[in-house]
DNA sequence: AGAATAAGGTCAACCAGGTTGTCTACCTTG
DNA sequence: CAAGGTAGACAACCTGGTTGACCTTATTCT
């Protein structure tokens, strides 16, 4: 009987590889999930590095090595801190947002399929089952994405 | 609203943490997934390092790399192929065994505390969702496990 | 049988994506 | 206004993988 943690590290690779594959098969190039993260993060609230290597669970250090790419590819730009001279605000350039948008759009599509084939109900149950599982371990207080990948 | 990878992924490094958690409290070194998932390769069937490398989805390095340190902690260990003078045979020794055993345990415990804490039923059919899917995109094939680790 | 090719294992160089540690410039608080 | 904390850059290093070359033994193909 397979231990329930394959399932999903299994499962995770299988959504992430099909995604992947079609990311490339229209041409964009595929980012790390990091960096969709990073995306994901920047829609909701202007944020520094630091911010954004907190949210990601890493050292600042690493999230800097991030930034700097997605700038140097166009995603992203760093401008100066409104009233801290030290800091800077990291915001999404279009390109960043319309990558975004392609793909929140992929995405919904694998998981329409995944309903498609286990069946609505069920992939509602795992999403229930896993939300309730993550809030009974952590309480409220989310511990960030970390590593997985 | 989560997308369905994430709740997996944080899923994983939550019970993966528990795991890791708890067999430090016991005082059992915490060794790495790959290494748990070699133990469980090796229960059903004898395996050269190339065998394991290609059930992890690893190269042979990686493989050879990962078996020399179990051989070197005593879990392991390396016993000439009977037939083909070029291989070697991996197996277990009893402490990999035990080791094994004491492990499988662990995830049975944390699965039931995961049932109590989101409900049989639903446990069942995210199991049975998961399967599923994983079915459903790569047939019968199992691609091995590739490092999500 | 003998030659070409494939396969197991090891060694070595390299790479990616993190880490820690240190430094400077700036901010905040007593 | 001095003391301590924080954003960011730079550098050294670690881990867990990779590729490539090689030797030895097996297998396959005339």
């Amino acid at each position: 009987m397979e231990p329930v943690p394959m399932l999903l590290a299994m499962t995770y690779r299988a959504m992430g590889d099909q995604f992947h594959d079609r990311l490339r098969q229209i041409g964009l190039e595929p980012l790390r999930p990091a960096h969709g993260y990073v995306f994901r993060f920047l829609k909701e609230k202007r944020a520094t590095t630091v911010d954004i290597g907190q949210h990601l669970g890493v050292t600042k250090q690493a999230a800097a090595k991030i930034v700097s790419e997605l700038d140097e590819w166009g995603y992203v730009l760093r401008e100066p801190h409104p009233t801290d001279k030290r800091a800077q605000y990291v915001t999404l350039t279009t390109k960043g947002r319309d990558y975004l948008k392609f793909a929140d759009n992929l995405w919904a599509d694998l998981e329409a399929e995944m309903a498609e084939a286990i069946g609505d109900d069920t992939l509602a149950t795992i999403r229930r089952g896993l939300a309730a599982y993550l809030r009974h371990v952590h309480g409220e207080d989310q511990p960030g994405l970390r590593p997985v990948w």
